[in-house]
Parts: structure tokens; C-alpha cells; sequence
DNA sequence: GTCTATAATTTGATAGAC
DNA sequence: GTCTATCAAATTATAGAC
């Protein structure tokens, strides 16, 4: 059925490690192999071979330290909402930066990150919409253990800021979650779509990129200008 | 794995047929079936057993109407673009309706589509993400068989309104492509992210569909409002 | 810890009767 | 056209040597 590739970086050393290229930690390999693979074809259609394969062992040396493809898909889905919620939520929830300050902070934050990893949003949207037990997953994540009082926390913050910002008349009415919701709509959904978007437009890369450049430097100014009453 | 439960209606009447509830076309009831299990699952995580129970037959008779996973696969995907792309493309691209009501008409569109499909938009996006040839599927059916001049149209059209809004100092400069992201976004990434939105701000349905019955409402002025200078 | 070999299961696809 | 029975390949997982 003529899957996509997986990006390549085939043997690189991302982490740090003494030894010149070879071992380094192993199941660390296996990690970020994992990661490269249920990025680019999802948990349904990864292969625990090619997994093996982009990591340089055979395919037991998996089971030996995930036990099945369901705990590596558990792994992968933790590292990858660790790389992509914390550093939001640190800026989102943080009280001492002005709204607008915010917004530009957290588009220019996102469109870097997201040009690194461009896979990921489409990855976790699926996977939360593809299996129930994530969203559980992604809870535990966000708490350490019982229910969450970070994503509250950050709410309240922007609830604060976005009523004094409306006393003042600089913006409409409106709820924390929808202001998120629009923040994350433009930075994310790009991303998500880009292959349509390539397709569509008749795009390449380079038309990508200057997008890209643009709306990183647009955004901050559309999104306030949408808040305004 | 634990998957999502495909989405009931089990054998619901959705076509027009004479006969109360029995045989109906075959073809459409597997396609039908098809549908829901690929719309759930995606393309990797479908099955065809589960299309056959779906569709109250057995799976052989899915190879004797679609000769593969693949084809079955191709058919699903091309009546996907179908139900969502045209009715889009023809309120974008008719030079008639001036861009404020465009707006509108969009949203409201886009929107009460959504809510009657919403695995559409992630699993049109998940598709062309990890299958390339979806993209040459998607352009064959955006014009029949040559080089699409349709999408191209549209941006002329939508090119010509935006720089007339701009002349008469509505709207800051933009070109239509940002602008048509920009709506896509606000419609469409909401229902791509639900599952996330209900886990970090524990929603139920409830809030759900006051989410979307305040943004049908607000998105045309939000819209509007990020465009302006 | 890592490997080779292989078991066990799932899954897409086909043969052939009716 | 539709079914039952079955095959062949793919895929996850394990046994056991080194």
C-alpha cells in the first residue's frame, strides 16, 4: 500500500554518549527509532521490523526492553507529548507576560517547534482520536498522577488577562478555550495539512518555507487583530 | 491495541432504495461500511473483517467488488473528497458573492459538515500524510484528469476580492493562499483535535456542541476581524 | 545484552460450491 | 452474487544459544 518514508538521520547521534557512533544506549536507539517510524506511519501501520531495522538491532532486542509494540507505542506517545505540552503551558500559564507578549511567544515557539517535528500534531491528533487510552495517558502526563490542576491553572491565568484586557475595550468576550483554540487552530493546522496544501496549491518547499517565515512573523498581529471587538 | 469503536447507524438507510431494510445495493453498503471502519481507523488500522461485519456480508464478497484493500481503500478515499471539496469550491470560487458573506457562508458550511463527519477533515489529512498517491487522487478528481485549473480559478476569484478589500483599506495585504489557510484552520482544526480538547479541558458532548454552535456564530467576525489592517 | 531461528497469530486474498 | 473453507503472506512475539 505504498506507505511514506521515514525521515532519515539513520544512524545520527542525537543524544549525548561517550562512545564515537556505535552502541551508545541501546534502548535509547531503539527510542528514537520507534519515534521516527510511529511518526511517520502512526501506531496502526508502524512495523516493529523496520523499527528494528532504523535502529540497527534485530527485532527481539525490542521485546527485550518494551516487551510488546503496545509499551513502545505508550513510550513514543510519552516522549512526544513531552517535547510539545510542557514548554506551551510554561509560557501559556506564566502570569507575568502580557497577553500579546504571549501570543508572539507561543506562535513563535510552536512554528520553530513544529518545523523541527513537523509530523508530530498529526501524529498525537490521531493517536487521541485512534485510541481512547491515550487521552488517559496524556492525563497521568500532565499530572503525575491524579486529576490535573496544570490545565485549570493555565485557564484561569488567560481568563484573567483576557478579562482585563476586554475591561480595557481592547478585545471582545471571550473564554480561555476558545482563545487557545484559535491560538492553536493557525499555528497547528498548517502543519497537519501540508501535504494538502502542497497538493492544492502546487506548492514546493521552497513555498513551504516562505509560508512558513511569514505566518511566523504575521500571526501574532492576525490573532490579536481576531480578538478585537 | 484497543481501538475506537467505529461510529454505529449499523444498518441505517442512508441512501435512496425501494426495499424496507433487507438487500439494497450491495456495492453501496460495503462501500458505506467501508467508510465508517476507514473513517474510525484509518487506512492501516482498517480491517477488512470488520468492514465485512459492518456490512452484514462476508469478506469475500469485499474482494469480489473491490478486488483489494487498496481499491476498496481508493474508492473511500475519493467519495471522502467528494462529499467535502466541491460544495467548498464552489462558494470560494464564485466571483459573486463578496468576501464578507463568503466568509460566512464558508464557516456555516464547513461547519455543519463537520459536525454530521467529524472524522473527515483527520482522516483526509491522515491519509495524504502517509500515502503519497493520495495527493495524485486528489488532483484526478479536482479536475477530471489534467492539471487542475480549478484550484488555480478559485485563487484567482478569491485574489481579485481580496485586493479590492484591501484597496479600499478593509483589510491588510494578504495573499489568498494565507487567506484560505487561515479560514481552513478556524473551521477545521477544532474537529481534528477534539479528542485532545475533551481530555485537557474535560469537556462533555455538551460543551462540545456549544463549542462549535459559538464559533458557527463568532468565526465569520473572528475571520474577518484578523484580516483587518 | 544481543543474536538466530521459529512459533503463534493476524490478516488480506482466493478457490470452488451453491 | 453470495457463501464457506482455506491459503499464503505478513507481523508480533518468544525460545534458547552465545
Amino acid at each position: 500500500m505504498a506507505a511514506v518514508r521515514v525521515a532519515g538521520k539513520a544512524a545520527g547521534k542525537a543524544s549525548a554518549q561517550p562512545e564515537p557512533d556505535r552502541p551508545a544506549d541501546t534502548e535509547q536507539r531503539i527510542l528514537d527509532a520507534a519515534h521516527r517510524v510511529f511518526m511517520a506511519r502512526g501506531t496502526a501501520g508502524a512495523r516493529m521490523q523496520d523499527i528494528a531495522r532504523e535502529a540497527g538491532v534485530n527485532q527481539a532486542l525490542l521485546h527485550y526492553y518494551f516487551r510488546s509494540k503496545e509499551r513502545l507505542a505508550e513510550a513514543v506517545f510519552r516522549r512526544a507529548t513531552s517535547d510539545l505540552l510542557p514548554p506551551l503551558i510554561a509560557i501559556l500559564g506564566d502570569p507575568r507576560i502580557g497577553l500579546r507578549d504571549k501570543v508572539t511567544r507561543v506562535v513563535h515557539h510552536e512554528i520553530d517547534q513544529l518545523s523541527r517535528t513537523p509530523y508530530l500534531p498529526g501524529y498525537l491528533l490521531g493517536e487521541l482520536s485512534q485510541y481512547p487510552q491515550r487521552g488517559e495517558q496524556l492525563i497521568a502526563l500532565l499530572t503525575g498522577i491524579r486529576p490535573s490542576t496544570v490545565v485549570p491553572g493555565v485557564l484561569e491565568t488567560v481568563e484573567r488577562q483576557l478579562r482585563a484586557a476586554q475591561r480595557k475595550g481592547e478585545i471582545r468576550a471571550t473564554t480561555p478555550q476558545d482563545f487557545l483554540i484559535t491560538v492553536m487552530s493557525m499555528c497547528i493546522f498548517p502543519f497537519i495539512a501540508r501535504p494538502m496544501l502542497e497538493t492544492l496549491f502546487q506548492w514546493n518547499d521552497e513555498q513551504w518555507t516562505s509560508l512558513l517565515a511569514r505566518r511566523r512573523r504575521e500571526l501574532p498581529e492576525i490573532i490579536l487583530g481576531a480578538l478585537r471587538r
